[in-house]
DNA sequence: CCCGATCTATACGGCACCGTATATTTCATC
DNA sequence: GATGAAATATACGGTGCCGTATAGATCGGG
């Protein structure tokens, strides 16, 4: 869609194109599902021919392996990044994860992953170690103002299954907006 | 899979055989998503080759549409049965919303349109449908026992986006199982 | 017992995609 | 500026699927 090259001429020795692959993968993932990400499309969105592919993917599978270790990185990296921001009270670090945590491509990114792993265990298997993080991070937080350890998984699981929910849930909130609702809906986890 | 057809000859008035058609395209939307709703893939499953296919049906779309005609028929008697058992206070009646209310079948069926209609707006309308409903039934149930309206709001959508997010979220609870875990954050909810 | 209606199998052309092989372009270096 | 390595374009065969056309099978009713 969007012409990535500016239109000059493409540098013999382009390093870069590897990575606008694995990029323009997970874009396409992100936009249809992993049967989306089919190499001639790609290669197409680039302004290439799919030439070029075989020579940096052994096939199409590693490409989609590529993606999802690229997609773990950043993950991983974007809660290192979040649990080093070092600003307020945990409620305050909590809402962060709800709200910001990713990036709005990443976050399409995750949802289309987690439709991904139902019927692909492998892909479940990586989603499995990026949630665990996740929730460690949340307990870890709920466990500065709530004692009682089944309260703590409670409200973990809560947040987290909101902050994932909401994404699949297209019910109205008749008298809230979407955003009023959520916001309610955390801030009812977060009170002492 | 399953020999549908016990083997014996097929009927020339077999009018059940487009029904046949619409449950097989649901198994396969269950197990793979719309992209795995093959015409091909369909007949080999069902035992037949795509002959008849067109007979009943308008081309691929065409079965599409009324597998989610179906899928929302079935939903709607499900909320109505449901509301309509009569067992329990409210509390119990929530419960039952998170646990049993979908058949396992249905339930997946319900995951993979969710995902569908992240990229299908006709199909986020529809979803958006049924969810609204199910929303409702939450808010008058949580009402029996809450009266803040932003409380009320604040639980449901909670309530929701744990049996949805439930089954997109892959993290283990140390020291609980899932089903625990689940339970906890259920009851949580549910408390005066 | 034959007949027509109805469902099914087979055959076909077309399309989109995969992966490979080979030619062509582009640039860094000498 | 010629040269060789690297990236890309082009061309090809193969596969799986769609949708259509046509022939064959199966049954109820005359």
């Amino acid at each position: 869609m969007t012409a990535i090259n500016g239109g000059g001429p493409i540098p013999a020795v382009a390093r870069t194109t590897r990575d606008r692959w694995i990029e323009a993968g997970l874009d396409a993932l992100a936009r249809g599902g992993p049967d989306a990400v089919r190499i001639e499309a790609l290669a197409a969105e680039l302004g290439v021919t799919k030439g070029g592919f075989y020579g940096y993917f052994d096939g199409r599978p590693a490409l989609l392996t590529e993606m999802l270790d690229e997609w773990e990185r950043r993950c991983t990296k974007a809660v290192i990044a979040q649990a080093d921001a070092e600003g307020g009270d945990a409620a305050e670090r909590i809402r962060r994860v709800g709200q910001l945590t990713y990036s709005e491509d990443l976050h399409r990114i995750d949802l289309a992953i987690r439709a991904w792993a139902h019927h692909d265990p492998s892909v479940a298997a990586r989603l499995q170690r990026i949630d665990n993080e996740r929730m460690q991070f949340l307990r870890t937080m709920f466990g500065t103002f709530v004692t009682d350890p089944d309260e703590i998984e409670a409200r973990s699981t809560l947040m987290f299954g909101l902050a994932i929910g909401r994404h699949f849930v297209v019910a109205d909130h008749p008298g809230y907006t979407k955003r009023e609702a959520i916001q309610l809906a955390g801030e009812f986890l977060l009170r002492p």
